[in-house]
DNA sequence: TAGTGGTCTAGACCACCGA
DNA sequence: CGGTGGTCTAGACCACTAC
């Protein structure tokens, strides 16, 4: 038993329930507990940590509204397995003809290292000159273009991904981070706007240089909140559609 | 005094703090607690309903986090007023040169009553042939002209907007329903799509037709949670920016 | 100083789940 | 059946706000 107050890093005036939270993220941080496992009954975490069943099931809740814990009644509260969705579904109308299922893929189209450059090394925290590895990632719906994708990793840390073969990039990336490194996205910030296409981009997307599309930049960040992955995607404009609920 | 068990619509198997919610957020729909004001103390609504003090502050929380109320320590619990905020800030890069102050307005150029339509019928559980009252809206920055609105109201209810004088609409306009006809918006859809200006629409953005544009249709939604106000909204594509942050 | 919401405790019983 | 989270109670003291 380790009562809260010997948590050194913790601000000793916030409340009990907030030192708790920081004290059960870090865990979930450091790999002790991993995403899709459990983690031990309130009641044992209450007494490890010497405070009243309440108070522990106050600060597991506020993690469960963060999205970091995920309660199963009567089975236990597990670490979330982040899953940020497609964005082809997230952003693009995709409606098949007559209700058919829709096939969406992916698949590599261009891997190299080079200089962060302006935008990719701000969102990273960066300087343009460091290094990075470029991903070119395009996927397709219906065997139709729809997305191209052009991806910023930091280079030291990212490296293994170099050398792993093009075909275990047909799946969703982030899941391959956590395969391959170890690396979790926790969160991801989008940014949407709207340009032309340049001649690069039109020739990925099969339309025409010039016309009409959408830009989306993410920034991706890992379980302690440092930016982790930069992208720029681009899409036809007029198959862009996005749903916002406001309060 | 009158007990939880007394709630007549709630179903009985529902925890208490579920049906206290439904209790609470009645007397906000009903207007006998009106927003701005504050609500009685956590204490008395515990002991007017005859239940714990724990028990009334889970209640109260769960409406405030679903943004009906706001606590303001040491103070009270208030009628949350809804500020859905300008579309303008939350849609379009609004940067003045050098950082100077800009001045969004609006003016009412367009005022008619006609039948539904479409689109408008199915956002506000009409048919096409009901009537409805149309308001076209420009909204301007810097004497620039940047969003144009079409806006339909259902009618039997919003007849009184018929009459408003026009210079009434140069402000916001959900607070104008709130003031003219007791109306409170609670909550608003949205979906952005990409277009091309039609002639009517590049006249009112003093841009060429057939330029893209971004297509914002809106449906605003009351404290009951039913269909207010439809609107679609145009404005130049490459002024629009939205940021979007993930889980 | 009085009243408000904010935190915390220590218990109780219930509903759900898997073995 | 035993263990988990879900609900509920009845207190206590603290921190903030207004007067």
């Amino acid at each position: 038993m380790h009562a809260v107050s010997d948590s050194v890093g913790s601000d000793q005036r916030l409340p009990i329930y907030q030192r708790l939270k920081d004290a059960l993220a870090e865990r979930i941080q450091d790999g002790a507990w991993k995403p899709g496992e459990a983690i031990p009954a309130e009641s044992e975490l209450a007494s490890e940590f010497g405070v009243a069943l309440g108070t522990m099931r106050k600060a597991i809740e506020g993690l469960v509204q963060q999205g970091l814990l995920e309660r199963r009644q009567g089975r236990g509260t597990y670490v979330r397995r982040a899953d940020l969705g497609n964005t082809l579904f997230r952003f693009f109308r995709l409606t098949g003809k007559g209700g058919k299922a829709l096939a969406p893929t992916q698949r590599l189209v261009g891997r190299r290292t080079g200089p962060a450059g302006r935008d990719a090394a701000q969102a990273l925290g960066l300087t343009a000159d460091d290094p990075v590895l470029w991903l070119d990632r395009l996927r397709l719906v219906d065997g139709q273009p729809l997305v191209i994708d052009r991806i910023a990793v930091p280079l030291p840390r990212f490296a293994p991904l170099a050398s792993v073969p093009a075909e275990k990039f047909e799946g969703l990336l982030y899941p391959l981070y956590e395969r391959e490194l170890g690396v979790t996205v926790a969160r991801a910030a989008d940014r949407i706007s709207f340009g032309r296409a340049t001649a690069a981009v039109a020739r990925s997307l099969a339309i025409a240089a010039g016309d009409p599309v959408v830009v989306i930049d993410r920034t991706a960040f890992g379980l302690d909140g440092g930016p982790l992955e930069w992208r720029r995607s681009h899409g036809p404009a007029d198959r862009f559609s996005y749903d916002v609920d406001i309060r």
